[in-house]
DNA sequence: ATATATTTGTTGCGTATGCAACTAATATTT
DNA sequence: AAATATTAGTTGCATACGCAACAAATATAT
């Protein structure tokens, strides 16, 4: 039995994956303010500009109380703004500062050296085989939320 | 861009796919009084009777306060026995008791289940190249906390 | 042999997350 | 129009996790 067989489950595969990622990324960010977990709103709002929280939350796949918790965080280290939408006041619409699209560029490229970390020895077909096969199955656990 | 365009990163893909499992997990468990974080140290245990907590948490990867608490509570709920090791008294000795085989089993098949769940549509040859592909990626991670 | 270093497990504190209950605002029903 | 239902965001509580500090045991150095 090599190292690597107790990891039979594919969610214990996914969850070990994650867990080095978010404490790499715990220890890079602590020095901004933010936290590992931020990271993926930060990624996602640069493409998002003036999103509301609950469709953020949606698209990221995790709870509003989360995305709530997040972006007031966010906010808190002036990486973004959340203002009310005039045109329905239950809403928000988050934008991210100068100083978050800076953070934004730096995010991009350390999540850029984390994934050529965990792919190192990978051929380019298999890079590109891995992230179709997740985003599949990710398509998968969205459409399971229905 | 397509709904899945905000997850570029592979991290934020990884972190996806690991929450919306654990969430699974979380709530098919507590009926059994264990958490969904217990999950993959029920399923590793199996094949690792008598396992010392530390080598568990090098294995799976995770912080020996983890395994430490993650332990506790399997064994408040009598899935897991921990013996003090004659031969290091500092260490212990980790088995399941039978009702932690029985759980095994049960957990086993869940993890099937919400394996098929995310890899629906994915060809048997797909699923092996993921599952290939995913385990060369945790293994440059082990490889890096060295 | 004794002093020092390392190892094993535990505990306190902080972050990330989910769920449920709540408030305020909007939408729907009657 | 008023009553009811739904929606958006927030907050309290619980779990999962990491890090650092600690205690006890063992290993190493002198």
């Amino acid at each position: 039995m090599n190292q690597d067989d107790h990891l039979h489950s594919l969610g214990a595969m996914v969850a070990c994956l994650h867990q080095h990622n978010l404490r790499y990324l715990s220890r890079e960010l602590e020095k901004y303010g933010i936290g590992g977990g931020q990271f993926r709103f930060l990624l996602a709002l640069y493409h998002l500009e003036g999103i509301r929280p609950d469709d953020l939350s949606r698209l990221l796949m995790v709870n509003r109380a989360t995305t709530t918790r997040a972006l007031q965080r966010l906010e808190d280290a002036g990486y973004v703004l959340r203002t009310p939408d005039p045109l329905d006041r239950r809403a928000l619409k988050v934008n991210l500062t100068e100083k978050g699209h800076r953070m934004h560029q730096f995010i991009q490229q350390l999540s850029k050296q984390r994934s050529e970390s965990m792919l190192a020895g990978f051929s380019p077909e298999e890079k590109a085989q891995l992230r179709k096969l997740m985003e599949k199955a990710i398509s998968n656990c969205r459409e399971e939320c229905k």
